[in-house]
DNA sequence: CCTATTTCAGTGTTACTGAGATCG
DNA sequence: CCGATCTCAGTATCACTGAAATAG
């Protein structure tokens, strides 16, 4: 960075390091045919099983009017299934289907290699110790 | 974070940090009445000198259309001054007043505060860690 | 009545793209 | 004619807001 200000502003080395991890997850998942919502309401589906679109959304933290697109992209594809909930006829309750579980397999490898890609400067000590102090800054 | 998959996650953590550092700075940043834009600029003219609009833009990583807009409201708050270059009448070259010189080194104040307030977690040690491990992934 | 869910349409933000005018 | 500069207008993106319909 040209500016001597900004080289080792813990703000600007974030911005910056969020920026490229997050074009290169950008990047390697459209290759994969998704996007970053796809992989985290599949992945919130696999770790907590049957939701409803609400319940879904706040766990992946996705917003609520973008629920439904995502939802209904994924349903295109078989990778999730939506049916009403017979108990509460507001609700759809949204399950992972095969095909989803597989395609998840399959992202979470993305991701990964993303990760390395990103880490690659590293040493796994590094790597522990950076995750460790995001962890404590990351709030939430 | 509510899923398993993302909470050591480094892309995730490293958006979740830089959103927060970004949130935090442009709050601040506003409560001082300037953006980010404008201590980016107003830094790269101390750094540099005077500069032309082009040049500066460069260096402050200012989109060439932002650069406009940026300088324009910098102009009208007195705190730099432009003028048409008299070796070349394309360019206009921005100098750095002495109102602009006084509100960049308070909002360097600003933002190294901000610094404190996101780093407050960590050590002196852990932050010059966190500074040198993002120095090594941030790209560029 | 009030709250929760689902959905759609529109807004606001922030960066960017395209294009024109000027000039070296 | 090519390339750089300055400028404006318009677009793309993404998250969000408002509001409506439905139901507990």
């Amino acid at each position: 960075v040209p500016l001597d200000r900004l080289d080792s502003l813990p703000t600007w080395l974030l911005n910056r390091s969020s920026a490229r991890g997050h074009r290169l997850l950008t990047e390697a998942l459209a290759e994969a045919g998704a996007r970053g919502y796809h992989y985290r309401a599949l992945a919130a589906l696999e770790e907590q099983g049957p939701a409803s679109q609400a319940t879904l959304g706040r766990l992946a933290e996705l917003d609520r009017s973008d629920v439904v697109a995502t939802l209904a992209e994924l349903e295109a594809n078989g990778l999730v299934a939506r049916a009403p909930d017979p108990d509460d006829a507001r609700r759809r309750i949204v399950t992972l289907t095969a095909a989803g579980r597989r395609r998840l397999k399959r992202l979470d490898g993305v991701v990964a290699s993303v990760q390395e890609e990103l880490l690659a400067p590293l040493s796994a000590a590094e790597r522990a110790e950076l995750i460790r102090l995001l962890g404590r800054i990351a709030g939430r």
